[in-house]
DNA sequence: GTTCGATACCTAGGATGCCTAGGTAATGCA
DNA sequence: TGCATTACCTAGGCATCCTAGGTATCGAAC
């Protein structure tokens, strides 16, 4: 059944992320894994589409950055995404709580 | 985007409220709502296939009660499925710890 | 000087897993 | 007789994450 928790919360993750300051894809994915301590090791093919789907709903914009060298886009919270996300971390901790209400037993 | 984070956790939730003895698909759904004062409330389509696919791992066995009424197919944990439950609780918990490890910004 | 690992971007298609929407049937009450 | 509730089921849809492939730059090692 493999479950993959992480469906559904990635968008929490990345906006979270965000609010150290913009990163770009490649550098969001080192964050996560560091404040994670190595629990969250995305693959591009998540991040990468992630980002793209955020950015068409508006919640980050991109920009690249001319700087001499490797070409990358970077990405900062929109005033919308930071809004969605004070909304994914209240739905988050209401999901924890119901889950650990049915692990516990208790109503 | 619509997240839904029951991805990944439907296991969790019903090898859990089966801990507190054997029932049929759509009393699991009624004991999933009452034990999280509402905030489970998963539709037929989503228990019945999910009990299936339990069955078909050897995490519950099933039982028609031969009591006269309607029929019900009773499910209950066996020794595979409690295992299985400590396995997913741990794996919930530090799901749970990383997410909240990002959220808060702390590695 | 070239080979390799790390950095940095991308996408098509597959797999998974929940949900919608449909179906059947028994019970009990209005 | 009709309707709500209980109780079971499944096909197909859809969203989302991942696999696996691709391109290209840079620095270090050989």
């Amino acid at each position: 059944m493999q479950t993959d928790r992480l469906k559904g919360n990635l968008e929490l993750l990345l906006l979270s992320a965000l609010t150290m300051g913009p990163a770009h894809g490649y550098g969001l994915i080192r964050r996560l894994r560091e404040m994670s301590e190595g629990f969250f090791d995305l693959p591009e093919g998540t991040v990468y589409p992630a980002l793209h789907r955020l950015e068409r709903e508006g919640l980050v914009s991109s920009s690249w950055t001319d700087e001499p060298g490797r070409p990358r886009k970077s990405y900062r919270l929109t005033p919308v995404g930071e809004r969605q996300l004070a909304v994914e971390r209240v739905a988050w901790q209401r999901f924890g709580t119901a889950v650990g209400a049915v692990m516990r037993g208790t109503s």
